[in-house]
DNA sequence: ACTTGACCTTCCAGTCACTGGAAGCCCTAT
DNA sequence: ATAGGGCTTCCAGTGACTGGAAGGTCAAGT
């Protein structure tokens, strides 16, 4: 299988899969043409980093998690560890960004948007406290 | 003042100083010696960025912010329009990553942890639908 | 046989907003 | 004179791609 199938099976563009490739995650092979083929096992791996990245995992972290996948004496608790790391910065960051929303929610709506140059966002950002 | 003072003053690193005035955002004097000489309107304009990044604001925008600050003639609705553009990106980035959490938090919640291979956690990932 | 067009390949550069580090000049205090 | 700290510039790296150029390969149509 040619890399535009692989891309088209997985939803992943073939510029991805060859960046993929490149720092190790997956090594396709090639055939005599020097064109990548891909296998069942190659597409089950991409759909695996597209899942996981879909889920905002680092790709290195996704390394991690390919490697725990194939290994058959994993112990759950290494996979749930970096589940629950992860877990934590996304809450982390939905945290910073809910902060950002309700300030900038209050900045728009006691900003007039009209004609005039007073500006409740501008007095916010420039005020030293 | 030198940049250690701006960058104690405004709590942004020294690099972070001399990356906004390589990019154009601020324009600090030199002294005989070459140093950056940073006025009250440099501290002024490094605090608004300072301010405009921690809510988020890119870079551009920061300029175009910065930019209508200093102009007397602008309308707020030009600031405005600015401000809602990153809110609505914002609350998307957070129902991205708020969806990426209800997912995680479910298949933490479900995976053992323990010294035995089988995860939900991988499973999940691994799985087609 | 030839051409067209869609593939595929590699390599280089750019993204965003810094950040680290090296090499070297400047200033003050001892 | 020297030691230290602060300042300068320049180069490279971050993460995870993405765009584009230059060129090889393949299948179909004429």
């Amino acid at each position: 299988m040619n890399i535009s199938d692989a891309a088209e099976i997985t939803s992943l563009p073939p510029k991805t899969i060859r960046y993929y490739e490149e720092i190790g995650l997956i090594t396709p092979g090639r055939s005599a043409n020097g064109y990548r083929s891909f296998t069942d096992m190659h597409i089950h791996q991409l759909t695996f980093l597209a899942h996981a990245r879909a889920l905002g995992f680092s790709v290195e972290d996704c390394r991690s998690l390919l490697a725990l996948w194939e290994d058959r004496d994993r112990a759950s608790a290494d996979v749930r560890k970096i589940a629950e790391t992860h877990l934590g910065a996304i809450e982390a960051k939905i945290a910073d960004l809910s902060a950002m929303r309700d300030t900038l929610r209050h900045l728009v709506n006691t900003c007039a948007g009209d004609n005039r140059p007073d500006c409740p966002i501008l007095n916010s950002l420039s005020s030293s406290d």
